[in-house]
DNA sequence: TAGGCCATCTGGTCCT
DNA sequence: AGGACCAGATGGCCTA
């Protein structure tokens, strides 16, 4: 797939005339974080904005200031790079008719496409992360489905212990979810709402607040609501 | 032509 | 101080 960037035209790659100047009429009386009208580069007196410094010439600002668009172009190029990973896996749960993250599922969304991305075009961005979404949702009421089972069939009989206690089976599934290997451990508290040794599920375990897909309620438990996703490089800001 | 989607620029804020 | 992250604004491209 050609990365949409080459494809747009727009004359404002890296060190062209557009990117040293303001836009036209871009902030200017605008309401924004960015409506105070200021260029920094162009800017000379009180306006100068504090990120350039007054004793920074023209030529160094303007040098900074193609600094700062580069990085966050990279930042978001980035971004989009991991956006296509992830749509290069959702893609074909988008495009059967009859999926079970779309329309099928319970939880059409208005941002996601009814049943195929339309006319084979790729997902928009919003649209591959509601189904991502639904995919981790249908994954947790797969697997809790899977636990009750396997809990029926356990009466008197053997169980993969990992199962019953909670632990997320060790996934090579087209998702290609990073999750923990099941000779990690797992630290986790059993799930409460498990089926040990056979005995009945309690009633409050079935009145859980939200809903899976199709309707199934989610277990509130860890384990079953969150895999352990094992990031490569922090999510968080605040976590570095 | 309107609306959706997107890339890019920009200033602000927070963190290291 | 510098970098990362975020959100607002803007304009281009595409489709219905």
């Amino acid at each position: 797939m050609q990365p949409v960037s080459s494809l747009r035209g727009n004359g404002q790659g890296e060190g062209t005339f557009h990117e040293l100047l303001p836009r036209s009429g871009m902030v200017a009386g605008g309401t924004g974080s960015g409506g105070s009208g200021s260029f920094s580069g162009g800017l000379q007196g009180p306006q100068r904005h504090p990120k350039f410094p007054r004793e920074l010439s023209l030529e160094e600002q303007q040098e900074l200031r193609r600094k700062i668009n580069s990085r966050e172009r990279k930042r978001m190029q980035d971004l989009n790079l991991a956006m296509d990973a992830l749509r290069e896996v959702m893609v074909p749960y988008a495009s059967s008719p009859t999926s079970s993250l779309g329309a099928g599922a319970g939880l059409q969304h208005p941002y996601l496409p009814l049943g195929a991305s339309p006319n084979g075009r790729r997902l928009s961005k919003i649209s591959t992360l509601v189904l991502a979404r639904n995919y981790i949702l249908l994954l947790g009421s797969s697997l809790q489905e899977m636990r009750r089972l396997l809990g029926e069939v356990s009466i008197g009989g053997t169980v993969p212990h990992l199962l019953l206690t909670g632990g997320w089976p060790f996934l090579t599934g087209p998702g290609q979810l990073l999750l923990s290997s099941p000779e990690q451990p797992l630290g986790l508290a059993p799930c409460s709402s498990l089926p040990l040794n056979g005995a009945p599920v309690p009633e409050e375990s079935t009145a859980w607040g939200s809903r899976g897909v199709a309707g199934t309620p989610l277990c509130p438990c860890r384990v079953c609501r969150v895999p352990r996703v094992v990031h490569e490089t922090p999510t968080s800001r605040f976590q570095k």
